[in-house]
RNA sequence: GGGCGUAUAGCUCAGUUGGUUAGAGCGCCACCUUGACUCGGUGGAGGUCCGCCGUUCGAGUCGGCGUACGCCCACCA
């Protein structure tokens, strides 16, 4: 009945099989499943790109053990696939690729087509053209990505496929995004926010990161009224000095609690400002006084609102020092050294507002150079500044501290895998300063479903705002319009005017369970898969998506999105660097796949533990290539002993052992999954694995074939089979390819629609002493280490085999002597009972 | 500044509630072409378990102090 190939080959299967799995429908989700039969996942929808990273590998193929895992536990696993194409990834990708730049200005043109290589320079096209190139880039990226993805062999069901910008998608991120509207989790507000001047968008508290930057601190002199002299402080900043709104100190600092409530006058634009006290200010640095400026830093937005000082922004949203002075420098020196500032950017004007102190005496001294931590957003080049500008906030405790608590409560009710990674979020959340900046000034994403009507001046008026129906959804408000008003409207006064921002991909991306789930689209799914089991992803975005995701099912449902969070680590490359594309040594993994076959580099990924983060190893791979390849021998040579007749059982009290010893290899590796730990429960069946290869068959192989009589190669046979299968089965979450392959010479369907083996019905399902299976080997080992030390084949002849030992091991041991005597050519076996360890006398027939 | 994690063989890492001489794989060395596997098999060498102090009959494991590395958060005039 088996059907084994002359000469097995790993090479060429995972296409036979992808597309066998594909047509069977193995990985089909059974949504008839009742809540409690489920395993719902919650996968990470990557950001499309030209092609699969090594970190994927290995992230996402733990995940599918465990996904395998729960599939042979009976459970019906909800496993979908997303694509993020939605972000400013998608944008920066078309802008490279197609060497172009969105201008909302410019109308449509529907001649537009970009040429075989990207525009240099870079050439403006419409918004709309701009949109038809995002399409179609990620069209084309997608197809190869999903190819590359499929490869993996991971058992997603392709059918819940998603894209974050379809349609479908951006209803669930307007719907949800109106419901926190109209309960007030969502607000809009115009105030101070970070932004990147190349993207030319606000940015988010989770998307900052610090560099190190050098810098310099430069003395400038403010002057007190009279005679009084000059104020001296320190700042890396002083083009922002036109901005500046106020000296601020330390409230105790008793040298210059006289200053506190008076004015002082600013150098160069000779504005009065005054002096104030406040805690954030630290006496020991600098001289102890500060300049507040609108805005510098975070600091200059706390002490700005705190102390209800007046604004003068100089900084444009393209980065450079705006045309017109801000109220206050009236002066006609003061107006002049502005407009020698006037639209340069913020280098440009350090340097040269540097010169023009200097020129006038009020920098003193000389810069002292220094390096300090900037704030950069994570995908850019330049440091962040601060604008004040209208968007869309979403709340998450930043500002409200009972909020903040009730979200630190939703994190702990996950279970954290590993626990400690739970600390990463308490911390995120109790530090948040606040609320979530979710609208980005961009051309691609999810718009906004808010219109705006104008009053009959022609001012639009924020307050007034239009929504759509939620069965109107999704809606586009610079192409739709609002109830009760006609497109003519737009933009008139008495009309209507359309929101012009996108929603962050975060925004979006923090309600994938509900779009995965088909959240309000498909009441009946929805209600079987959310809350969700699990949600893997890698730890550096525990701020942003995580933690996203609980605030959106905190507000929603009053509920946490899913059971467990499966936290796994980084690649790093063999120096133990990240890896990253901008340092070169990024690996992908196609070529390996293609080298080592897909299972080899599954059995590296899946060799990793979770939280850890793990160096790639190249060697690991030909480990796992080596142990797909004795799969496949071991089959083959398994299969090809007779078969043992039906009904056969495994009666030999060794063969009893090693089904036993396999038993508990069961169980053990079921427990290690349920506590996600996948590596665990590889290491215990690999393990077992060899040693059942290594020593067992090796014992066995000759009464398998018949050297002790029928009934002993009864037992063997079926033995060897109960255990060939079981393992099988067990390495099925690892490497599905060589298993469904090598399940395949001997069963119909796959292995991976198959249960997780029981325990309790392997051999008699007795419990059996192990103690004589382990001596056993540790005997064999002996006979073959006097094989060798004397440099003779293992197959040659042994005359005497003696062994001397406590007669409860002895009697242990009785259960393998017939066949180790038989495994090693043995002529003699004898025991004898004495004290102390077991000793083995061994005499090759030669004399050696 | 606060927090989390890691430290075991040349390398990558296991080591569960404390329990004989501390394990695996790779690499290295020697040997064997033994019914499937040379992408094979057998064996060997190789360790002050980061340091110090403590608890204990007994510590790689528990506690304290420290060191190194990585990360998170905060600060950043």
């Amino acid at each position: 009945m088996a059907n084994v190939p002359e000469k097995p080959t790993l090479d060429g299967i995972e296409a036979r099989w992808i597309e066998r799995w594909e047509q069977d429908g193995t990985y089909h989700f059974d949504r008839t499943a009742r809540r409690d039969q489920v395993f719902a996942i919650d996968t990470p929808p990557p950001t499309v790109s030209g092609s699969l990273h090594i970190g994927h590998v290995f992230s996402y193929t733990q995940t599918d053990t465990t996904a395998r895992f729960q599939r042979m536990r009976g459970k019906a696993v909800f496993y979908p696939m997303g694509w993020d194409d939605n972000g400013l990834a998608t944008i920066r990708r078309v802008q490279n690729v197609y060497g172009v730049r969105c201008d909302p200005s410019l109308p449509f043109d529907a001649d537009f087509a970009p040429g075989d290589e990207p525009f240099d320079p870079p050439v403006a096209v419409s918004r709309p053209n701009f949109l038809a190139l995002c399409e179609r880039l990620i069209a084309e990226d997608e197809v190869l990505f999903e190819e590359s993805w499929r490869r993996l062999g991971l058992s997603v069901d392709w059918s819940y496929l998603y894209r974050t910008i379809e349609p479908r998608c951006t209803r669930v991120s307007q719907r949800a995004f109106l419901r926190n509207l109209a309960r007030g989790e969502a607000y809009q507000a115009e105030a101070p926010t970070l932004w990147d001047v190349d993207f030319r968008t606000a940015v988010a508290q989770a998307e900052l990161e610090d560099r190190e930057r050098p810098g310099a601190y430069h003395t400038l002199a403010f002057h007190r009224a009279g005679d009084d002299g000059d104020v001296l402080i320190e700042t890396t900043r002083p083009e922002l000095l036109a901005a500046c709104v106020a000296l601020v100190c330390h409230p105790s600092d008793a040298r210059y609690a006289p200053l506190v409530g008076t004015n002082v006058r600013t150098p160069l634009f000779d504005v009065e400002v005054p002096v104030v006290a406040h805690p954030l200010a630290e006496p020991d640095k600098g001289t102890g006084v500060a300049m507040i400026c609108t805005f510098g830093d975070t600091t200059d937005v706390t002490w700005w609102r705190e102390l209800d000082l007046p604004i003068r922004a100089i900084v444009g949203r393209d980065g450079r020092i705006v045309a017109d002075p801000p109220h206050g420098i009236d002066s006609a020196p003061g107006r002049a050294a502005f407009a020698e500032l006037a639209g340069k950017t913020i280098r440009q004007a350090q340097q040269r507002i540097i010169e023009l102190l200097r020129d006038r005496g009020e920098l003193l001294g000389e810069a002292l150079p220094i390096t300090h931590p900037v704030k950069f957003y994570e995908r850019g080049e330049r440091p962040l500044e601060i604008v004040t500008s209208r968007q869309w906030y979403i709340r998450n405790g930043g500002r409200e501290p009972e909020l903040r608590e009730a979200l630190v409560a939703r994190g702990q009710e996950i279970a954290w895998h590993p626990e400690f990674m739970v600390h990463r979020y308490e911390s995120w959340v109790g530090g948040l300063t606040g609320d979530w900046l979710i609208s980005r000034q961009q051309p691609f994403g999810v718009p906004f479903p808010v219109w705006y009507a104008i009053d009959d001046d022609g001012e639009v008026d924020y307050a007034h705002l239009l929504f759509p129906p939620e069965d109107q959804l999704p809606i586009d408000p610079s192409t739709d319009v609002p109830d009760g008003y006609t497109e003519d409207q737009r933009g008139k006064p008495g009309g209507f005017t359309g929101d012009p921002d996108v929603m962050d991909t975060w925004a979006t991306s923090s309600l994938t369970p509900e779009i995965g789930g088909r959240w309000e689209d498909d009441p009946d799914l929805f209600a079987r898969v959310f809350p969700m089991d699990l949600r893997p992803q890698a730890h550096d975005i525990i701020r942003t998506w995580l933690f996203a995701t609980v605030v959106r099912a905190h507000f929603e449902f009053g509920t946490i999105p899913w059971k467990n969070a499966a936290i796994s680590g980084w690649i790093l490359d063999p120096d133990r660097k990240k890896m990253s594309k901008s340092k070169g040594n990024v690996v992908t993994p196609m070529p390996l796949f293609e080298q080592y076959g897909t299972d080899a580099v599954r059995y590296w990924a899946t060799s990793g533990r979770l939280g850890t983060d793990a160096a790639f190893s190249e060697d690991q791979i030909k480990i796992g290539r080596r142990l797909a390849t004795k799969l496949l021998n071991v089959t083959r040579f398994v299969l090809g002993f007779p078969e043992p007749p039906a009904g056969a059982q495994a009666t030999d009290p060794l063969d009893r052992a090693m089904l036993a010893r396999l038993a508990g290899v069961v169980a053990a590796a079921a427990d290690d999954f349920e506590s996600y730990d996948h590596a665990r429960a590889l290491e215990r069946v690999e393990s077992f694995f060899w040693w059942f290869c290594d020593d067992y068959v090796e014992l066995v192989k000759s009464r398998a074939y018949g050297a002790r009589g029928p009934d002993g190669a009864a037992s063997a046979g079926v033995a060897l089979r109960e255990a060939l299968a079981t393992l099988q089965l067990l390495f099925a979450p690892f490497l599905p390819f060589v298993t469904d392959e090598v399940w395949s010479w001997w069963h119909d369907g796959s292995v991976h629609g198959e249960r997780w083996p029981d325990a309790s019905a392997l051999g008699t399902g007795e419990p059996v002493d192990d103690t004589g299976l382990e001596l056993t080997s540790v005997v064999l080992a002996q006979v073959r280490r006097a094989k060798t030390s004397a440099k003779v084949s293992q197959r040659a002849a042994v005359d005497r085999v003696a062994v001397r030992g406590p007669a409860d091991h002895l009697a242990a041991l009785a259960i393998g002597l017939a066949d180790l005597q038989e495994a090693g050519s043995i002529r003699e076996v004898t025991t004898e009972p004495g004290e102390g360890p077991l000793e083995v006398l061994i005499v090759l027939s030669d004399g050696a």
